[in-house]
DNA sequence: CGGCATCCAAATCGATACTG
DNA sequence: CAGTATCGATTTGGATGCCG
C-alpha cells in the first residue's frame, strides 16, 4: 500500500466495512433501530452465534454501532448505530446502486453473448 | 440476506469489489492508467504472482477491467479500468473521504480515553 | 438470554518450481 | 514476461457444549 496516497484510506475504509456479515448487522440495524441479540439472529438467517458475537465486538471497536447491557436475569443486550456509524450511509446507498447498475449490466453482457451465439 | 430489499445489492457491490488487493489494482490502474502485469507487480508491494493473477481474473469476469495480450515474444500483456469500472470511481473517492474521517474520529477517541485516565 | 471455549472443516493466501 | 501447478501455512467459519 504505497503507490497513491488515496489507496491507503480506501482499504482502511473497506476493512472496517466488511467481513461476511457486517454490512448486513449495520443495515439490519440501519432500518430497525434497536435491537436485541436474538433479534438480530432471527433477523439474519445462517449467521451463527459465534459469528454474530464476533461481528458485533468489531463493529463496536470501530464505534459503528453501540452496545447496551441491561444487568438482569435474563439478560437483555441491545444494539445500536452509533452517531459515527450513520455516517456510512451515504456510501451504503452508493453501493446499493451501483450494486444494482452492476447487475443489470453483467446481465445485459451476458444476453448479448447469448445473441450473438 | 432477507430482511429489507435494500441489503441484497450492498453486500454484492462489496463482494465484487473486495478481496484483499482489489481495490489497490483498480486504484492503480485508475491513476496509472494502462499498466503491464510486471508494472503491477512492482508497484503493488507485498503481492505475489498468483494473487495477482487470480484477482486480475476475477475483476476482468465482472468487467471491471480489461485485458489486453499482445501475441509475441516474450509476451506483454495490458491491463486497464473498463468503461464500466470506471463507474466505481465515486465510490472509492467516497470511500477515501470517510476513511479519512474515520481515522480521525477513531484517533480523537483514544485521546479522550487517555485524557480521562 | 446472550454469550464464551473448544474443536474441526473449508476457504484463502504464500512460497516454490516450472513453462511457452 | 506472464503466467500455471502444487503444496503447505494461515485465516476464517461452523458445530457443539457449557455457563451466569
Amino acid at each position: 500500500m504505497t503507490a497513491n496516497p488515496i489507496q491507503c484510506k480506501v482499504t482502511d475504509a473497506l476493512n472496517t466495512v466488511v467481513g461476511k456479515w457486517k454490512p448486513t448487522i449495520l443495515l439490519n440495524l440501519h432500518f430497525k433501530g434497536t435491537m436485541r441479540f436474538s433479534e438480530l439472529m432471527n433477523n439474519i438467517p445462517d449467521i451463527t452465534q459465534k459469528m454474530l458475537t464476533s461481528q458485533l465486538r468489531e463493529l463496536e471497536k470501530e464505534d459503528l454501532i453501540v452496545r447496551v447491557v441491561y444487568p438482569q436475569i435474563p439478560p437483555k443486550v441491545e444494539y445500536s448505530i452509533s452517531e459515527h456509524g450513520k455516517t456510512l450511509q451515504p456510501i451504503f446507498d452508493m453501493l446499493h446502486e451501483w450494486g444494482v447498475t452492476h447487475l443489470e449490466h453483467m446481465h445485459t453482457n451476458t444476453v448479448e453473448a447469448l445473441e450473438v451465439k
